[in-house]
RNA sequence: CGGGGCGUAGCGCAGCCUGGUAGCGCACCACACUGGGGGUGUGGUGGUCGCAGGUUCAAAUCCUGCCGUCCCGACCA
């Protein structure tokens, strides 16, 4: 391709509305236009990033037999209806009316789709397993879209079912699709995790996320230094303290603490450490009114998908007004403890075991310090309610956790007969008994992964892409190319040449300064340079640089094409 | 959904407080010079000032409503 034929929308200013750093590079590079809010263009540049990352993915689902299909964007509510997802869906499904006033949804995933399809195929546990897989446009009307591409209401993903007459076959599929995943990221040429993870509202037992490692990441992940234990930090285990509750010290004072409200301003007032406090955060009980008390350490946060999961508090998870609270305890939120509270408690594991510990009086603007288990107040049910933090013992019991920011870009689910059951999803088995198909569905979200990919490997100059997804591999910089007869010849020649040897490349023959076709050619991220200037071409000579080098290295014109061929293999 | 910010040329912004000819930089077009790191000069193109209503002789500017968009908190590939 040459870029005097191609579009090179590339912008000098970072645009006002982009936060992160690969939603800027993607706008100034040329990669994305943004239509309305989390809908956007792919431009021809980056729509070939891309189409790169779909084709790898393509190639390791057909690798372990997955059959690509697609299916249709425009859903009728029926299926949803059956499955019980129409009503329970929410905002975030867009739905819309035919001219016959039928209703529709635009697929945000297609399990209802495909199970639709296959309980009206299968008929027999002969023609199981069978894993299907599509890749294509899905809309969620996010509550709000943001960074660009990596969190958009309209979205590319690579989404794929599997269907089983036994939970172990299922079993074996999801460990066969877990490896075609990190052959995948690992293909891409990203730094991910594979993490235990919550199943959220999608259902079912088991699943794993994979996680692109990345400071700007939404989620935190943890994982062992010593073991491969790593989960999502929503899912990670604080696992019981060791040290066991020592004798009390002290004996409780009551005492002042006008306007300290947040354990920050307790600490500096009473100039204790922060493991030494406790705060009682209320939350609706899972009885309609009843309110539940949640006591963790003063530094630690409260991990709500735990919290949710036991059975006496509302989920999901709702924090109580503070109007609520102040009549039922007698104090507003940040005065509040565990001594004489009149509602149901939950305590956090390492709260057990704290002794002499500062905590809210129940009394506006009072604290307690010296407080005991036991001998002030009652030790309440005891349960896992904090998030892990860097540094705590891994939940197997080998190593310490590290905490890290990731981005989410794939997703694999255990889902059982969740959908098999609700919309009859059927087949004979080998006894000739009609039984559920168990299903497992596994997604990866595509386009997410090209701004992952920017996230990860990016510069002061631009993107920096990984080799297996570059828009291009090789860029032939052509200087003076209007002027420079032999410069042209030489670029056509070097151009023509690199197409025999099936190179992905382009040749910037523009009529430019030769400051503006660097400045581009590494805002946009092309791994591998030729720069052809009249002097050096004068001895035979072009000059070879790599994104990531500072130097360049001089090539003899015909050494050039095929030594870079041996670079990018 | 709650809280906050912003909407003026393709992009980045000033003007608004204190109403009176719509501006700057980049980009774009033409010409000339220049030609190894976003060059220089001259001349140009491009705007319903988000939309609607109101106040006023007069509204980008003041008032009201709406819309869009971005950021911060509960959801997800």
């Amino acid at each position: 391709m040459r870029t005097s034929q191609y579009l090179i929308a590339t912008q000098k200013e970072t645009p006002a509305d982009s936060e992160i750093i690969s939603h800027q590079l993607m706008v100034r590079a040329g990669l994305i236009r943004k239509l309305a809010s989390g809908i956007y263009t792919w431009l021809p540049l980056g729509l070939r990033v891309l189409r790169h990352v779909e084709n790898i993915i393509r190639e390791e689902m057909n690798n372990i037999s997955a059959l690509e299909i697609t299916m249709p964007m425009v859903q009728p509510s029926d299926v949803w209806e059956e499955s019980g997802r129409w009503l329970e869906y929410g905002p975030e499904l867009l739905r819309l009316k035919d001219r016959h006033s039928r209703e529709f949804c635009l697929g945000p995933t297609h399990e209802e789709v495909i199970t639709d399809l296959i309980r009206n195929e299968l008929k027999s546990y002969k023609q199981l397993p069978l894993t299907l897989y599509q890749i294509q446009s899905k809309f969620r009307d996010e509550v709000r879209p943001r960074f660009g591409v990596m969190r958009a209401r309209e979205f590319v993903m690579k989404d794929a079912y599997s269907f089983h007459a036994t939970s172990e076959c299922l079993q074996k599929t999801y460990d066969t699709m877990s490896e075609a995943y990190s052959k995948i990221f690992s293909r891409l040429g990203l730094e991910f995790r594979s993490v235990l993870a919550d199943s959220g509202s999608i259902g079912g037992d088991r699943s794993r996320e994979f996680h692109v490692l990345a400071a700007s990441g939404e989620d935190a992940i943890a994982f062992s230094n010593e073991s491969d234990y790593a989960a999502n930090i929503e899912k990670a285990e604080a696992i019981s303290p060791k040290t066991t509750l020592s004798e009390p010290k002290e004996i409780m004072k009551q005492v002042a603490t006008p306007n300290v409200h947040t354990i920050s301003e307790l600490v500096m007032f009473l100039k204790k450490p922060i493991s030494k406090t406790i705060k009682t955060i209320i939350v609706e009980g899972s009885d309609p009114g009843s309110l539940v008390g949640l006591i963790l350490r003063g530094d630690h946060q409260l991990n709500t998908i735990k919290a949710e999961k036991i059975d006496a508090i509302a989920s999901p998870l709702s924090f109580a007004s503070e109007d609520l609270v102040f009549k039922k305890c007698g104090a507003g939120f940040g005065s509040l403890g565990p001594v004489g509270l009149p509602i149901k408690l939950i305590a956090d594991r390492s709260v057990s075991i704290m002794s002499d510990f500062i905590c809210g009086a129940n009394k506006q603007d009072s604290h307690l310090t010296g407080v005991n288990w036991a001998r002030d107040a009652d030790l309440p049910q005891v349960e896992d309610l904090r998030q892990v933090e860097q540094g705590d013992p891994s939940p197997d019991g080998k190593g310490h956790l590290n905490v890290m920011r990731g981005i989410e870009v794939g997703h694999i689910f255990q889902l059982g007969e969740t959908y098999t059951r609700a919309m009859n999803g059927k087949i004979l088995d080998e006894k000739g008994k009609q039984t559920c198909m168990v299903m497992g569905c596994y997604g990866i979200g595509v386009s997410r992964i090209v701004a992952a990919a920017i996230e990860q490997n990016n510069d002061e100059k631009g993107i920096i892409w990984p080799k297996s997804i570059a828009p291009f591999s090789l860029v032939i910089i052509a200087l003076n190319i209007k002027k420079s007869n032999i410069v042209r010849e030489a670029a056509n020649q070097l151009y023509e040449q690199a197409k025999e040897f099936d190179i992905d490349v382009l040749l910037d023959d523009r009529d430019e300064r030769p400051g503006i076709k660097f400045a581009d050619m590494e805002l946009i991220g092309i791994p591998h340079q030729i720069i052809i200037g009249e002097n050096s071409l004068k001895e035979g000579k072009v000059e070879y640089r790599a994104r990531t080098e500072q130097e360049k290295r001089e090539l003899s014109i015909h050494e050039a094409i095929p030594a870079i061929q041996n670079l990018i293999v």
